[in-house]
DNA sequence: TTACAAAATACAAACGTTTGTATTATTGTA
DNA sequence: TACAATAATACAAACGTTTGTATTTTGTAA
């Protein structure tokens, strides 16, 4: 049974007063008078008045709510980077509204359109790999809705701030670290193509082998097309058994893919790190309790929610510049050494 | 630069029209002529009109959000509810609005009260597990807000519906598994002791051992204390290496629990399973690529999600109804075996 | 043509706030 | 005691919809 809210009418005609006086009192102006406002507080109190967010939202244009959108639920990555959104929005009274792509344009439109019949205040996206055209975040952005991307952004958007990281030299010095350690035979396991970080972690992986002269061996290379957990764990499975060359180091693009690939190894014989080290990206935590450890490059996910919250409340701020210069912010990763690469846990 | 948004006022004016006659041919009612109902539409799709779903709240009382409260957000198992229930909400023109309570008390009533204002039709609520008294959740019930409790609940709530696991009889499941396997040294790794969930789990195990007349030796029980995955981690570690027995098996509350365990198991020379079998609980997946794969008691969290939602909308739809009797539904676990118990992966 | 029902549309209140302006009440001062 | 000046409060419009009722338009039959 739906009982009737309390609402600031019920207070005034209570109290004999106006409606805007208890409006007035509830939010401790000065315009009125500190007796009125004690006899409003206690009638609140005692109905049980709670302001109705509604109706607070139309009359004041501001819904305090952010819209994010990511592509997948069960992602750490994304769930660390709502963590970091959480975190920073929430200290300035601002909630989330998590909306999951499912990793599919058509979805990230929709969920796009949603937010703009005015919902939130402001949106922070992550594009899914399947967004290969800009438009419809632009038009958001046209129609004045501040707006941060951050992670697998293949097309600069003017008007919205950028917050990621450089895939191509973090996965470069990953490569490089194990060229400098005299690896010869590294395997490179990649994602899908389409999604734009993991084409730059590819040809992070390709420049280091070109900048020291290691020739590119296409037996070394996978590139992992599917989306699902287990068809993944299937394909690296099935890749190793059938390698016939013998690696001496492995990087992936993800954090799966290299605990994936170190069990498989283990399987074949292989000892990790005396025979081959293996190097993943991400740092989800699970590399960590993982036997042997897994050492990967550390992508600050935290931090991205945080910076991407950061420059979106600051653009909420702003409002009224008309010429607030956006930004691209690039973070910085770096890699965490553990037992993979032959270092103590 | 804020632009003005296009509303009806807008688009009646350009057609020389009333705005009731163009709210009700966007909604395709039949009270427009078919005429109008066109011009209607390509002169609102001309300027780029997107309702307003604040003013469109306030009118129909209804938002279309449902709040969702969880006690942290890097916990797989919450993750997989709130995917759970998105993907039954969002079948029914729901979006979900995610809140940490990050297991505090205070938090949850914080973000309770937030709901309360009126932004969400309904609320799925996970109880932290300092959440010692109820009233915070009856008072929101008594205004009327449907709301369903999942997991970790300790206390009916009456006119709320409950969705959760038996965990004593999971865990006792479990460790009876152990015991006709003739394994008598069985270690139990508890968690905080005041979470509800965690308390069943105990008593499963104190349960199991008592019918099977073993006795208990509380040098095999540990009830980790940490709240944080480090100490956590440290917690296990030195148990195990100053534990003086050598325990047949290990029953732990949680998946992580379990890996860590055979983490440090394994580097105590223990071999799994032949020395020690090992058995989690939850599921989350990454029990299933560690090496050796970890068998745990599955917890049907992403169904949770989903039957949390199913009850929540069935709520919403009888509001009339003033005795709708609320339900507490029991989900069924099961075990999964793999590795760690001598099975195949 | 007129009359009348049916169809189409317009008007206006309502949802629960906020806020600028108008009004009334209370001071202090001469 | 009257009059500003100021304090306190009331009024009413606005936010952008929805929706019940009133009004106008249209079509049809006498």
């Amino acid at each position: 049974m739906k009982k009737r809210r309390v609402k600031l009418e019920d207070i005034a005609r209570k109290l004999n007063i106006s409606i805007a006086t208890v409006s007035r009192a509830l939010d401790e102006s000065p315009r009125v008078k500190p007796s009125t406002r004690e006899k409003v507080f206690r009638m609140a109190k005692a109905m049980g008045y709670m302001p109705n967010q509604i109706a607070k939202s139309l009359s004041s244009g501001k819904t305090n709510l952010i819209g994010v959108i990511i592509p997948r639920y069960d992602e750490s990555f994304f769930i660390e980077v709502c963590r970091g959104i959480d975190h920073y929005v929430s200290k300035h009274n601002y909630k989330i509204l998590i909306s999951s792509s499912r990793t599919s344009f058509e979805s990230e439109q929709e969920n796009l359109s949603f937010f703009e019949k005015g919902l939130v205040d402001g949106i922070i996206l992550c594009p899914s790999h399947e967004t290969e055209t800009f438009s419809h975040i632009r038009s958001i952005i046209n129609k004045g809705i501040p707006t941060v991307l951050f992670d697998n952004i293949k097309e600069e958007v003017s008007g919205a701030d950028h917050v990621l990281i450089d895939d191509n030299k973090a996965s470069f010095s990953a490569v490089e670290y194990f060229i400098k350690k005299g690896k010869k035979k590294i395997v490179f396991i990649g994602g899908i193509k389409d999604k734009k970080v993991f084409q730059d972690r590819y040809s992070g992986y390709l420049d280091a082998m070109k900048k020291y002269n290691i020739p590119i061996d296409e037996d070394l290379i996978l590139h992992c097309n599917s989306l699902d957990r287990e068809e993944e764990d299937l394909e690296i499975s099935r890749y190793f058994q059938n390698l016939k060359k013998r690696p001496d180091a492995v990087f992936t693009v993800t954090d799966n893919y290299g605990l994936m690939s170190m069990k498989i190894l283990t399987k074949l014989n292989y000892n990790i790190p005396k025979d081959v080290e293996v190097i993943g990206f991400g740092d989800l935590g699970v590399g960590k309790v993982f036997v042997p450890s897994l050492t990967c490059v550390a992508q600050p996910s935290f931090e991205m929610g945080q910076k991407s919250a950061e420059l979106l409340l600051e653009q909420l701020k702003d409002e009224s510049d008309e010429k607030h210069k956006k930004r691209v912010i690039t973070l910085e990763t770096k890699i965490v050494f553990r037992e993979s690469t032959g270092h103590l846990s």
